[in-house]
DNA sequence: CCCCAGGCGGTTG
DNA sequence: CAACCGCCTGGG
């Protein structure tokens, strides 16, 4: 039995910022502005009407996406604390209404690893596939959807099984990854107790897993909103409008948020769309 | 044919 | 330390 939520007003949460701002792989637009997803075995619409965002799930489930669209947090003074100087401060308006998602440790993990070097539309297919082939069904209002796999599931896999993905030379980062996670040899539960920095060293220790896969690790699947992490986009756009040698440590406690605001408005801007 | 896409790891200077 | 290069794959 689905129904509708109210979670915010809607300059709080905007969908599209939200799922579209390259956090996540599993949220899909049907078109209208809403999208459907799903996370830990549940499945719901976010979408907004009459200035608020509003959620379609299960009763029984709204405290699970309540906590996942991490509406304990106060965005207006996190988003407020990173718009130093001119530069931030339009991204952040650019991005206004992005929330950062508690996202599964290991669905995180897996995704960032076969995010690299590959462009967004490729990652979500080959982490659909994945979940399709070995994830777990079940039925919801928009359809069928699957599970991410558990790291145990795909521990027991073979390389080969996962040529169906084309995740290239990703696909045995992946199942080491997999294996280290089963085996307890990578505790993603310590890792999420650790200070933001150690947590990022004891992941590297993962092959395939470097500053960036780390960094988005740690920012996505712990939500160690101090994270920070620079791929092309983010070195460029700090390489022309910040200072040299700035330091985005000085952001402080939400400095990954003015990341995904940076990485937000730099697309939206390439894309002609701000 | 070329190049790039939200990198990583190994080698070389 | 930095700079380079190969790596799977798909798209422009």
């Amino acid at each position: 039995m689905y129904e509708v939520f109210e979670l915010c007003p809607a300059a709080e949460l905007s969908p599209y910022k939200t799922f579209e701002c390259g956090q996540c792989f599993r949220w899909n637009s049907d078109g209208s502005g809403a999208y459907t997803g799903a996370a830990s075995g549940r499945a719901a619409r976010v979408f907004t009407e009459g200035g608020a965002a509003k959620i379609e799930c299960r009763r029984g489930d709204i405290g699970f996406w309540r906590e996942y669209l991490d509406m304990g947090t106060d965005y207006a003074a996190a988003r407020e604390s990173v718009m130093r100087g001119e530069y931030l401060t339009e991204c952040a308006a650019i991005g206004e209404g992005i929330r950062i998602l508690r996202q599964d440790r290991w669905e995180a993990l897996c995704s960032f690893i076969i995010s690299q070097c590959n462009n967004i539309p490729r990652i979500k297919s080959i982490v659909e596939k994945l979940c399709a082939l070995f994830g777990e069904p079940f039925e919801t209002p928009w359809g069928e959807k699957f599970t991410f796999p558990s790291a145990e599931r795909v521990a027991l896999l073979e390389e080969p099984e996962l040529a169906p993905l084309h995740a290239g030379y990703r696909a045995p980062y992946i199942i080491n990854a997999a294996r280290a996670v089963a085996s307890g040899d990578i505790d993603l539960a310590a890792a999420a107790a650790m200070d933001g920095e150690s947590a990022r060293k004891y992941l590297k220790t993962l092959n395939g897993v470097g500053d960036k896969v780390a960094n988005c690790a740690v920012l996505f699947g712990l939500h160690r909103l101090d994270a920070f992490p620079v791929d092309v986009w983010i070195k460029r756009a700090l390489r022309e409008h910040m200072p040299p040698g700035f330091d985005p440590k000085s952001l402080g406690e939400y400095a990954g948020l003015a990341q995904q605001y940076m990485f937000f408005a730099e697309r939206e801007k390439a894309a002609g769309r701000a």
